[in-house]
DNA sequence: TGCAATCGTGCATAAACGTGCAATACCGGG
DNA sequence: CCCGGTATTGCACGTTTATGCACGATTGCA
């Protein structure tokens, strides 16, 4: 489109700083990389936001001249970083340009934050907090499928939300789960969530389930997709051993 | 097409603006070559613009004039504390067991943060932030508007999301708004956004505006509605008072 | 200590900038 | 119709800013 999409100086800094208070550090090489200068420029714009009292210059590159964040509460942070992990682990099975369905749940809300940037990625979802997670960051498409939303799922559901999520095609789907079996499938406990994460599935090629280590073990009440429909499987690395194969042998990648 | 396709001075300046909006930045360089005068000219319009606060001039070109990230404390604490206590007056509007449209925005965020509980509300939005602040919370019904979302405003727009709009009647909405003026009404930077704001507003009975200080000073490029569609405006205490006079005179009701 | 990576400084070059000036177009009054 | 004022534009000039490279000093690591 425009002829040159060069960056502007004083907008680079700004994309540094972004930069800067998205990961905690920036590395003076990698930026010199991705803005296509030489590392002397990088240099002086870190001279430039060090002397700001934007940054703390360090050898190497720049930290954050606050702490970056609190260590979180103890218990449900161990929880959270399992699911962090998870997200982490399922976010690598996402290929550059793909179109992915993200379903609402708290463990797809850590998968959407580990989603990488800079991929060209698509991402469809029903849940605002999925949506948030990667709204703004660049190299993502959002398209958020409206309707009424459920406070117990955190995203939206019904006959309206089905009819959108039918006008697409995906690559990748992301169904949140009540319920896993190796034999019968994935299982949810209301009628109209079914419904919505069985659109989702036929509209995509391929399907992951992120397992957290409770859902291997429940049960619910509606059949949502055979074991069949499963592609792929993420799991904690404690899982049983037995169990994992029995997933395998039902043709299902299984990842740690 | 007319004979002269020439692009006045003036018009030249809002086309600038509405490009800054849409993608953050212009290049001097870029903005000669399309409306084919020379860089002078556009250094000229980028310094008027930055004289009149509605970008930031920085070498090759111009930045928003919004601040990247919070400078100091305690300006954007400043802002925020504004937010939340027009937000606050805001929500007092709103009646028993209504239905509300709510649009994007970091104010129109502040308001649904500030609206009752437990009074059987209806909140109708395009923005995933907004429905997070309300979703879950009790006596709150929760409706999503679907789509492309745009980062730069926070919100789903385009014509999916319009037409999921017009299948709502509600009491009442909250436009955001890029700016306003006593005579002429609501103005936004971006087409598509403005035909979902005249959506919205025209299936709500009343529209409430929430103006923060420097929406009434500033001006943008696309007619949004006439004044005659307000009927409330909210803003701070300490605006000039031959101003507000101006909007009551056009029969809107000024809550401070 | 030795070595490689990183840093700061000085310098040359190119791009962008501001200013002054002249040319042109537009507008209202005589 | 003419004429002076104003606004806008492009050009020339000297100035400022940003950049990359070269060189020597410094830092971190084994």
């Amino acid at each position: 489109m425009s002829v040159t999409d060069a960056t502007l100086p004083r907008e680079r800094q700004g994309l540094i700083l972004e930069r800067l208070h998205r990961d905690g550090k920036v590395v003076a090489t990698d930026l010199a990389l991705e803005f296509k200068v030489s590392e002397d420029s990088i240099r002086r714009d870190l001279r430039d936001l060090a002397a700001q009292g934007l940054c703390r210059r360090v050898y190497g590159g720049a930290l954050l001249a606050q702490t970056p964040v609190a260590p979180l509460g103890e218990r449900h942070h161990e929880r959270a970083e399992l699911k962090r992990v998870l997200g982490r682990v399922a976010a690598s099975l996402v290929g550059e340009k793909q179109i992915i369905f993200i379903d609402a749940g708290s463990t797809n809300t850590a998968l959407a934050k580990a989603l990488p940037d800079h991929r060209s990625l698509t991402v469809v979802t029903n849940a605002p907090d999925v949506a948030t997670a990667v709204l703004g960051r660049p190299g993502f498409e959002v398209i958020l499928l409206g309707g009424r939303l459920d406070p117990r799922i955190g995203g939206a559901i019904g006959s309206r939300t089905i009819r959108q999520a039918q006008d697409i095609r995906a690559d990748l789907c992301f169904p949140g789960v009540c319920a896993l079996d190796p034999v019968s499938g994935l299982w949810t406990f209301d009628e109209e969530e079914t419904v919505l994460k069985q659109a989702m599935i036929e509209a995509s090629g391929e399907t992951v389930v992120i397992a957290t280590p409770d859902k291997l073990v429940a049960s619910a009440t509606h059949h949502t997709a055979p074991i069949t429909a499963l592609t792929h499987l993420v799991v904690a690395s404690d899982t049983d051993a037995s169990m994992l194969e029995r997933y395998r042998h039902a043709g299902v990648a299984v990842h740690l």
